[in-house]
DNA sequence: GTGTTTATCGTCAGGCAGACGACTATGATC
DNA sequence: GATCATAGTCGTCTGCCTGACGATAAACAC
């Protein structure tokens, strides 16, 4: 097969992005409403074009500091406080999947902890955490009864890949703490993973459990009583990131 | 952001296949020589660009027909016959990850039973199946002693991460069974564990497992001595895709 | 037949998870 | 200040699964 330019067609190249944060006992999924045709007004996820000199990964961590503000974790440096985990998702190219031309997203997942608020180039109108139950029920009503249209383009597909990712990966990883903030309690760790899963699970198994697993978290020394009741040990994340015994998901 | 088409850039995308086999109790990739520049005379793996009406996954499996001859396995057909596996990988764009001009690989992974003998546009000595350490090792010696040059572009990292989650997914999955023939052994199952995993499995503990998980095998009634030994029964691959709880990978 | 090879069944101890009881330390309420 | 509600933390018990490994079965080679 020589090399010859004319030979493969030119494709536009984009970034979307899976954000995902707990709020509220729900996970949530940042989402932007579309200013201009194809689906003008719809909700959709943020994304944008990579540019001619820029790796993917980092189209994706300017889009997703653009949106939300948030820089990216890096592992080199594991003291880093609030920083988002980034992670590259899947990639969608069907031919169809955006009327205009032929446009193949590299989807990425990022996970936060709970943020202010989110702005979409200063317009908060524009932009909003919405559970993820509520942006994939095609065409369904919301919360209040108002009718839902259904994301752009092919987003509702990435959203539910990008879910389920978090779902699974959270199990055998220790990426869960990426949805706390830099100091957490064993009880609010439980709640990300209830939000994240859809689940109850019994707190003292769950604290059996993570307090058992070298490395997973380190304590801080300090306490708080922010959620009430009893006072509780504050934790750091620890330096692993491979769960294992991996932390098993309920059935059903 | 406006839509305006000169403002992005343009992008060639290619899809590139690590396809694994294990063959002679190795983990063996299938790897093509360049015939022109860049890197000519180089091992890379087979690849090629994304036509302008296709989908990625469509891409993929038609390289993979192109170069191997393999169809792919259709989910929605269980009882098909060697179909291999195919899923996508990861993409790849660092912008001077080809030195020509801006090309985004997204690349995808391919299990397949032992086959005959590769075939590149008809030429075989343009194509071969390798171990994957011995394409891993930049710039090492080979089994015959003779100088190995790293393979071409970023495909050693590709790979890598191909096999990764090669070695990942059948822990977890019954992926492991896309490596055997429609019907094979216990034994023979064992042997593709071991080879993807480099480690030895006790058969005892292997052999309650895999026969003791709901739906991973059924027997067909028939048995072999093709390995030798003691009969042993034949299995087909049950429809259940996810192992739980999951098979071990012995530590170290 | 004897030895070799592979397959298959069993046994046993240790580890981990689910179920759940008990106790502790706060703030809220009366 | 006593009581209650809330959350956190420590233990116990039982059952399941795994790793280690003994024992038997059924073929082939000589």
């Amino acid at each position: 097969m020589p090399y010859d330019p004319s030979a493969f067609p030119p494709f536009a190249v984009t970034v979307d992005l899976v954000v995902l944060t707990v709020r509220r006992h729900a996970l949530c999924a940042l989402a932007v409403r579309r200013g201009e045709p194809p689906f003008q007004g719809r909700w959709a996820l943020p994304g944008g074009f990579v540019r001619a000199d820029e790796d993917l990964a980092q189209a994706a961590a300017r889009e997703l500091a653009e949106e939300t503000g948030l820089r990216v974790h890096d592992p080199a440096v594991p003291a880093q406080d609030n920083g988002a985990h980034l992670e590259q998702l899947a990639t969608y190219g069907d031919p169809k999947r955006d009327p205009r031309m032929r446009v193949v997203s590299v989807a990425h997942l990022a996970l936060a902890p709970d943020l202010p608020a989110p702005r979409a180039g200063g317009d908060a109108s524009n932009a909003r955490w919405a559970p993820v139950e509520e942006l994939l029920q095609q065409g369904g009503y919301g919360r209040e009864g108002e009718p839902v249209a259904p994301l752009a383009f092919d987003h509702a597909q990435i959203l539910s890949d990008g879910v389920e990712r978090a779902r699974s990966k959270i199990e055998y990883s220790s990426l869960a703490t990426a949805f706390c903030p830099s100091e957490f309690t064993v009880g609010e760790l439980r709640r990300v993973y209830e939000a994240v899963w859809g689940v109850a699970l019994d707190p003292r198994n769950f604290h059996r459990k993570v307090t058992g697993t070298p490395g997973f978290l380190v304590p801080t020394g300090g306490t708080t009583t922010r959620q009430g009741g009893r006072p509780a040990q504050l934790f750091r994340a620890g330096g692993a990131t491979l769960l294992n015994p991996p932390m098993l998901r309920p059935e059903v």
